[in-house]
DNA sequence: GCTCTGACGTCTA
DNA sequence: ATAGACGCCAGAG
Protein backbone atom coordinates (compact mmCIF):
# COMPACT_ATOMS: atom_id res chain seq x y z
CA UNK A 1 0.00 0.00 0.00
CA UNK A 2 0.76 3.27 -0.07
CA UNK A 3 1.80 4.58 3.68
CA UNK A 4 0.45 2.28 5.74
CA UNK A 5 2.85 0.43 7.41
CA UNK A 6 3.76 1.23 10.85
CA UNK A 7 4.08 -2.04 12.76
CA UNK A 8 1.63 -4.90 11.54
CA UNK A 9 -0.33 -5.75 8.92
CA UNK A 10 -2.72 -6.76 11.56
CA UNK A 11 -2.45 -3.39 13.45
CA UNK A 12 -3.04 -1.57 9.80
CA UNK A 13 -6.26 -3.35 8.86
CA UNK A 14 -7.51 -2.96 12.75
CA UNK A 15 -6.86 1.28 11.71
CA UNK A 16 -8.91 0.88 9.19
CA UNK A 17 -11.65 -0.90 10.26
CA UNK A 18 -12.06 1.72 13.29
CA UNK A 19 -11.63 4.44 10.98
CA UNK A 20 -14.72 3.39 9.07
CA UNK A 21 -16.80 3.24 12.11
CA UNK A 22 -19.40 5.85 11.84
CA UNK A 23 -19.70 8.65 14.25
CA UNK A 24 -22.67 7.90 16.70
CA UNK A 25 -21.55 4.43 16.76
CA UNK A 26 -19.65 2.26 18.54
CA UNK A 27 -18.11 -1.46 17.95
CA UNK A 28 -16.14 -4.03 20.52
CA UNK A 29 -12.65 -4.99 20.09
CA UNK A 30 -14.10 -8.58 19.20
CA UNK A 31 -15.87 -7.07 16.88
CA UNK A 32 -13.19 -5.01 14.93
CA UNK A 33 -10.90 -8.43 15.26
CA UNK A 34 -13.60 -9.93 13.46
CA UNK A 35 -13.62 -7.51 10.42
CA UNK A 36 -10.23 -7.64 10.52
CA UNK A 37 -10.36 -11.42 10.27
CA UNK A 38 -9.11 -12.80 13.40
CA UNK A 39 -12.44 -13.06 16.09
CA UNK A 40 -10.24 -14.46 18.90
CA UNK A 41 -7.38 -11.75 18.36
CA UNK A 42 -9.47 -9.13 20.47
CA UNK A 43 -6.32 -8.15 22.24
CA UNK A 44 -4.46 -7.52 19.39
CA UNK A 45 -6.76 -5.03 18.50
CA UNK A 46 -6.33 -3.32 21.82
CA UNK A 47 -2.56 -3.20 21.48
CA UNK A 48 -2.70 -1.77 18.02
CA UNK A 49 -5.40 1.23 19.43
CA UNK A 50 -2.52 1.81 22.47
CA UNK A 51 -0.04 2.36 19.78
CA UNK A 52 -2.20 5.18 18.07
CA UNK A 53 -0.88 8.71 18.91
CA UNK A 54 -2.90 11.46 20.61
CA UNK A 55 -3.89 13.20 17.09
CA UNK A 56 -4.18 9.94 15.23
CA UNK A 57 -7.21 9.86 12.84
CA UNK A 58 -8.37 7.13 14.09
CA UNK A 59 -11.57 7.05 16.41
CA UNK A 60 -9.99 4.71 18.73
CA UNK A 61 -12.92 6.19 21.42
CA UNK A 62 -15.42 4.21 19.27
CA UNK A 63 -14.08 1.14 20.59
CA UNK A 64 -15.54 -1.04 23.62
CA UNK A 65 -15.16 -3.71 25.75
CA UNK A 66 -17.71 -7.01 24.74
CA UNK A 67 -19.75 -5.67 27.77
CA UNK A 68 -20.82 -2.18 25.86
CA UNK A 69 -18.52 -0.66 28.31
CA UNK A 70 -15.48 0.87 28.39
CA UNK A 71 -12.44 -0.58 29.17
CA UNK A 72 -10.34 0.74 32.38
CA UNK A 73 -6.69 -0.06 31.46
CA UNK A 74 -7.32 2.92 29.01
CA UNK A 75 -3.98 5.11 29.14
CA UNK A 76 -5.56 9.05 29.21
CA UNK A 77 -8.70 7.39 31.46
CA UNK A 78 -12.02 5.63 30.51
CA UNK A 79 -13.63 9.35 31.23
CA UNK A 80 -12.22 11.12 28.50
CA UNK A 81 -14.01 8.43 26.22
CA UNK A 82 -16.69 8.43 27.68
CA UNK A 83 -17.10 12.25 27.05
CA UNK A 84 -16.24 11.51 23.12
CA UNK A 85 -18.93 9.16 23.11
CA UNK A 86 -21.75 11.63 24.66
CA UNK A 87 -20.36 14.06 22.64
CA UNK A 88 -20.98 11.87 19.31
CA UNK A 89 -24.43 10.83 20.18
CA UNK A 90 -24.45 7.79 22.03
CA UNK A 91 -26.26 7.20 25.53
CA UNK A 92 -25.19 5.22 28.43
CA UNK A 93 -27.62 3.45 30.71
CA UNK A 94 -27.52 3.42 34.15
CA UNK A 95 -24.81 0.77 34.82
CA UNK A 96 -22.37 2.31 32.65
CA UNK A 97 -23.10 0.39 29.14
CA UNK A 98 -24.45 1.33 25.78
CA UNK A 99 -27.41 -0.18 23.94
CA UNK A 100 -26.01 -2.21 21.20
CA UNK A 101 -29.37 -2.87 19.24
CA UNK A 102 -28.65 0.65 19.02
CA UNK A 103 -24.95 2.44 18.51
CA UNK A 104 -24.08 -1.30 18.11
CA UNK A 105 -21.68 -1.46 14.49
CA UNK A 106 -21.77 -4.42 12.40
CA UNK A 107 -18.89 -3.00 10.24
CA UNK A 108 -21.14 -1.73 7.42
C1' DG B 1 12.77 -18.53 16.98
C1' DC B 2 11.41 -18.25 21.94
C1' DT B 3 9.43 -15.49 25.76
C1' DC B 4 6.61 -11.79 27.92
C1' DT B 5 3.23 -8.64 27.84
C1' DG B 6 -1.40 -6.70 26.98
C1' DA B 7 -7.14 -0.68 25.32
C1' DC B 8 -9.95 -8.57 25.42
C1' DG B 9 -13.49 -12.45 25.91
C1' DT B 10 -15.88 -16.07 28.19
C1' DC B 11 -16.63 -19.41 32.08
C1' DT B 12 -16.91 -20.87 36.83
C1' DA B 13 -16.94 -20.07 41.96
C1' DA C 1 -23.16 -8.82 40.72
C1' DT C 2 -18.07 -9.41 41.80
C1' DA C 3 -13.63 -11.78 41.51
C1' DG C 4 -10.41 -14.95 39.69
C1' DA C 5 -8.55 -18.10 36.04
C1' DC C 6 -7.81 -19.75 31.21
C1' DG C 7 -7.61 -19.05 26.37
C1' DC C 8 -6.25 -16.52 21.90
C1' DC C 9 -3.55 -13.48 18.91
C1' DA C 10 -0.13 -10.12 17.55
C1' DG C 11 3.85 -7.03 18.51
C1' DA C 12 8.27 -6.15 20.86
C1' DG C 13 12.69 -7.65 23.19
Amino acid sequence: MTSESRSGAFTTKVCRIVAKCPRGKVVSYGGVAALAGKPRAARAVGAALRDLPDGSPVPWWRVVNSSGAISKRLNHGPLIQRKLLLKEGVKFDRSGRIDWEIFGWNGQ
